[in-house]
DNA sequence: CTAAACCCTACCCTAACGTGATGGTAGGGT
DNA sequence: ACCCTACCATCACGTTAGGGTAGGGTTTAG
């Protein structure tokens, strides 16, 4: 009852699309390349997904916009959920991916603000 | 010296490519599709490019982010370009542009907290 | 038990370039 | 007159992340 990680709850893709925001055909995408493997399948082959794989698609939306590769957020996922300590020492992959999200990041806020002035340009002529 | 667009400078395609940041095959593909096309050919067939043809560039690749199609930067630019007041009743093209790239520009800064919350994930992991 | 609502695979399609391969050009040097 | 190197040209196929849709099976509410 107190389990670490609960997944008591299962649903089909419709419902995971809806609540993730994402369309069937992204989910399914991610199903296909491996991104986010559906738990199980029905007799009759329907996709069945449990409460941790919302949270799993969750985070995907979330780093998506990094501009990560489908396959890059898989390795990442994988590395997050590997025990904590498994090899201390090492090229700490992890570290090259937090860099790049900063960078990323980076540049979003000057992206952002290259939209600002464009909104402004179009707004006086609009 | 006050002329207001001033076209006294040419350049090739590097050049452009170098002062802009953007790649060689990104420029020659803004000339295939009609967006950013050459003002002209030396007799070899070099793309010649003005100085207006930098600053259209500049925009574009300002307003790339916002989410517009290549087509629909071509439309933005001409509809900016078109004299201000040509047709003043109508569905005014420009404000349904903005309207999108205010929705966009929106998103932008929701993505940028998202990032800052996965950045933060992983900065405790990595 | 049926019909609506949902789901499946398989396939082709798209935008916006990236990536060679192969060959021509600009223009300065010998 | 010839060469050299840096720069440029056009194919033409590859890639990523899905969208669209055809044709057909599955679930589930009534």
């Amino acid at each position: 009852m107190t389990a670490k990680t609960s997944s008591t709850n299962t649903m089909h893709i419709g419902e995971l699309a809806e609540r993730t925001g994402l369309s069937l055909r992204t989910i399914r995408h991610y199903d296909d390349v491996g991104l986010l493997p559906a738990t199980a399948r029905t007799d009759g082959g329907f996709r069945v997904f449990s409460e941790d794989d919302y949270e799993r698609l969750m985070v995907i939306k979330q780093m998506k916009p990094l501009g990560f590769s489908l396959e890059e957020m898989a390795e990442i996922l994988g590395l997050l959920a590997a025990p904590d300590g498994s090899a201390p020492e090492g090229p700490r992959p992890l570290a090259a991916f937090l860099e790049r999200a900063v960078h990323q990041r980076a540049k979003m806020a000057r992206t952002l603000a290259q939209a600002d002035e464009f909104i402004q340009k179009l707004s006086g002529r609009a």
